[in-house]
RNA sequence: GGAGGGAUUCCCGAGUGGCCAAAGGGAACAGACUGUAAAUCUGUCGUCGGACGACUUCGGAGGUUCGAAUCCUCCUCCCUCCA
């Protein structure tokens, strides 16, 4: 183990929402320390969705901090539960996945997570290993262990159960089982977001009930999206995917807010609380530009992902683009079969899928939103000769360089 | 098992026979101002070679009507109340 109590403690608490209990975990750590044995840490992750955005990877993060101060993690895969199909939500059944749907979203999982995680440190569990080999009996047995009036304590079931809205048994089966987990794993430590808080206490009474020592909790927030409102999903369109190219990170990380780019200095960098501290100062007394500490954040997540060179390059083609308002030196490409010798630029627009249908192109030209070969066009019927290339801009940022099959 | 309410364009939500491509808000997109920040202002926001016009859209399928998001029938889904 790695330094003393109180050490791991200020790296624990660092972001965290809430710790329970506090004390409790003290006394695991001191432990620790003493019978160098590693604490085991669980956190659980959904098998339906592989591609990790930055919400996500607020948990790994606090994941990796438990490994540099030794301790063993565990990266649990919810399987089973993924292979039944949770209907909960609002409107889509979720597909029951497959063995090997579950196996390939594994993989994916890794190859995203190691680029945070170190590989050598990380146990890669799931759960069907315990819970397919439950059979009824036990699985009633482990209902027994919870009250409907505690499950009722859950906030969200508890709402819907005063305004009358339907609530489906296996609803209730789920935190049992996610905290069955716990007792399966001899968990000693479990992360999970704030809406997770209930489930992850749940694991809690469940280890008490098996006769194990109640694992510790701590609960981490829910990144803020983009928009700066609410929580990063990839449904919303606001998030920031770990595999999107460097540039696009990069840019997405220009485009924040100020307000929130401290936010995501506290969940995202390495920088110490200190030093986020000295930014937040020094942006309100007009020390530091607040566009230099985005960018310094950028370069920061770009290179985490993608390495150093990569997020200095990132850095340079945005500059380049928006503040020397150059064309970027890679863009997407499209090839447009001609249709006679010239064509309706904003159904070339539409073609090359840079707008999404030939009204948008025109409405994007008549407000004088593109450029054709860095020339602004306000003409909404004007028409381009079809041959050679062309480089085509809508808006600030969607380019592509289009060019004329034969016909 | 019985009674009732509902499904509208990306979202919320008005619209109860023609004036409806459908109010209003949000989101989104473009422009101005900037730091691709926020706030603000302006414009756009079903498709189609633009306005005109045509076509598709108001859960699905039929029907009534000169004309249907609006009326009728059946179906699907959701919700509420009673048991």
């Amino acid at each position: 183990m790695t330094g003393s109590v109180a050490e791991q403690m200020e790296l624990i608490k660092r972001g965290a929402v809430e710790i329970l209990l506090e004390k409790e975990l003290e006394e695991k750590l001191q432990k620790s320390i003493d019978t160098g044995v590693p604490l085991k840490i669980k956190a659980g992750f959904d098998p339906t969705a592989p591609d990790l955005h930055l919400g996500h990877t607020v948990l790994l993060h606090k994941m990796r901090q438990f490994q540099q101060l030794g301790h063993e993690v565990n990266f649990l895969i919810g399987d089973f539960t993924g292979m039944i199909g949770d209907p909960t939500g609002k409107s889509e059944t979720r597909k029951a996945l497959t063995r090997e749907d579950v196996l390939r979203n594994a993989e994916t999982y890794k190859e995203q997570v190691f680029k945070i995680l170190d590989p050598l440190k990380t146990k890669v569990v799931f759960n069907s290993e315990w819970l397919a080999a439950m059979n009824a009996t036990e699985m009633i047995q482990l209902a027994a262990k919870y009250t409907v009036a505690r499950m009722l304590e859950r906030d969200d079931f508890g709402k819907r159960y005063a305004s009358q809205m339907p609530i489906s048994i296996h609803e209730f089966l789920y935190p049992l089982i996610q905290g069955y987990d716990s007792v399966a794993m001899k968990a000693d430590v479990e992360l999970g977001g704030t809406d997770q808080k209930f489930n992850l206490l749940v694991g809690r009474e469940l280890q008490r009930e098996f006769g194990q020592r109640p694992q510790s909790v701590i609960t981490m927030p829910l990144l803020e999206g983009l928009d700066g409102v609410n929580k990063m999903s990839k449904s919303l369109g606001n998030y920031i995917g770990i595999n999107d190219p460097a540039d696009e990170i990069f840019g997405k990380i220009m485009s924040i807010s100020d307000e929130l780019m401290l936010r995501y200095y506290e969940l995202l960098s390495d920088l110490s609380l200190a030093e986020i501290d000295k930014l937040r100062k020094g942006i309100k007394a007009h020390e530091i530009h607040p566009m230099d500490a985005k960018k310094q954040l950028g370069r920061e997540i770009v290179a985490r992902y993608h390495g150093a060179a990569a997020a200095g390059q990132a850095e340079e083609n945005f500059v380049k683009r928006f503040r020397d308002n150059q064309t970027p030196d890679e863009m997407p490409e499209a090839d447009i079969a001609a249709e006679g010798s010239t064509m309706l630029l904003c159904k070339i627009l539409a073609k090359a899928g840079v707008v999404a249908s030939n009204g948008e192109g025109r409405r994007a030209i008549q407000q004088g939103g593109v450029k054709v070969n860095g020339e602004k066009v306000s003409d909404d019927n004007s028409e381009l000769a079809c041959s050679g290339e062309y480089i085509l801009q809508v808006g600030k940022r969607r380019f592509v360089r289009v060019r004329f099959g034969g016909q």
